[in-house]
DNA sequence: TAACAAATTAAGTACTTACTTAGTTTGAGA
DNA sequence: TCTCAAACTAAGTAAGTACTTAATTTGTTA
């Protein structure tokens, strides 16, 4: 009985760090036991623990610590570490594919829709404190989870399609060069949206800087807009 | 007293029956003891475990599976398992640090010599087992073997070098663009040689294709060029 | 309000893991 | 051939680690 004082409710505080308050959860708000508030709790953690850790460095316990619930919890509601492992990067998947519904592919120019959805991943990518860091850990796992899940598999879907309309009318109004292979025009757009988040501590390590000030971010943006365009645009002289 | 038939001196002798002997490594052979020998196959099997599980994914038994020795080796050669993952990390950025320097910058034009090096960058990435993995993991890790390694953080020294070189000589020759920054170069092309090596797996899932396909490969080596050439050329009608 | 099912918990268990210790074996130099 | 330091080994240990079990608490509904 040692542990007298947990009413005094202390929300589970963060202490992830880094991040920006994963979600302050509310604790002991409308009722003290409440399935579906624990559970987002517990995903809640899980996501920041996974994401820092990794799979096999993320610890159990350390969950339970930060989400303020039993070790027993985490069984009751997820099974195993592997499922919940699963259910973490299936919110963190989720975020992204919300956000580029966002996206308003129809409006303005082609080049400037194109631009928009390169900022768009640019900026999702170099702000969301979890999602790089999750696919790079899923990837180190060689996708044995993604392939498991029945969402993620379909998740670059809409960005795929937004991507090959815009392409579509471009080349139609001959601003764009033909030949243009959409997927392998996400994976480089992807590639230089990724790897100075993915690879920032060894390249600050290279380069004796901070690769996530946003000064050196803006400008890193301008560039990545202006290689992708300058690949697209049609220099045919059409 | 247990130990008694220990006198019988059977040496380890092992006959190589059990495993499946990950690497032939002279064993046996000159001589039944040598330290090098035993340290670098040490080092050997730890880069691929490391590569393949990352570090807490990473078992000492394992290695000494792999690398036929006894546990005690390890700690004998390397103190202790962050050291001899510092070890292992060194060594696999000394294999593309020496195959950097066999590009030869001077020759021939400029923008041959700039595909060159994108091309050699985009080769070893996906060519080399251990790279891509290593690196990932270490940022991760958020670079906190690298910050501590003696070699490490000079390692891009020479590409960028050569880079500078080039890039300098194209915008004497108006076949560059001014204005380039060579280290934000640098990152895009890393970026784009990385990507599809670093998330092949989840790209596998989501584009429903092997991702390390030959063919693949060889097509996205064009996109790959073509990007960065694109990128680079100058354009204003000199 | 009584009763039940679901939420929650304490205290385990069985197993793994990095690392140590105290010794034995052997190549090489004198 | 003798000696000795260095290479090498067997058999631990202490501290995790994911997961379980058997019980207690509490919101809800009849």
């Amino acid at each position: 009985m040692t542990r007298a004082t947990k009413a005094g409710a202390v929300a589970p505080e963060d202490e992830a760090g880094t991040s920006p308050a994963p979600a302050p959860a509310k604790r002991r708000g409308a009722g003290k036991r409440n399935a579906a508030v624990t559970r987002q709790r517990i995903l809640d953690v899980a996501m920041a623990e996974f994401a820092e850790h990794g799979f096999s460095g993320s610890r159990i316990e350390r969950i339970c610590a930060g989400a303020d619930i039993n070790v027993g919890m985490i069984y009751h509601y997820f099974g195993n570490k592997d499922d919940l492992y699963l259910a973490a990067l299936e919110a963190s998947y989720k975020v992204i594919r919300d956000r580029e519904q966002t996206l308003d592919v129809d409006a303005a120019e082609p080049m400037l829709a194109l631009k928009a959805l390169v900022e768009l991943t640019f900026d999702f990518l170099s702000t969301d404190p979890y999602f790089v860091r999750l696919i790079m850990n899923e990837n180190l796992m060689m996708g044995r989870t993604a392939r498991r899940s029945s969402t993620i598999p379909h998740m670059t879907r809409p960005l795929l399609d937004s991507l090959r309309t815009i392409l579509k009318r471009g080349q139609k109004e001959k601003v764009f060069r033909r030949n243009i292979d959409a997927e392998n025009l996400y994976v480089s757009i992807l590639g230089l949206c990724f790897i100075h988040v993915s690879n920032r501590y060894t390249l600050s390590s290279m380069f004796q800087h901070d690769f996530s000030e946003p000064d050196w971010l803006a400008k890193r943006k301008l560039t990545v807009v202006d290689v992708v365009s300058s690949y697209i645009a049609d220099r045919s002289g059409g």
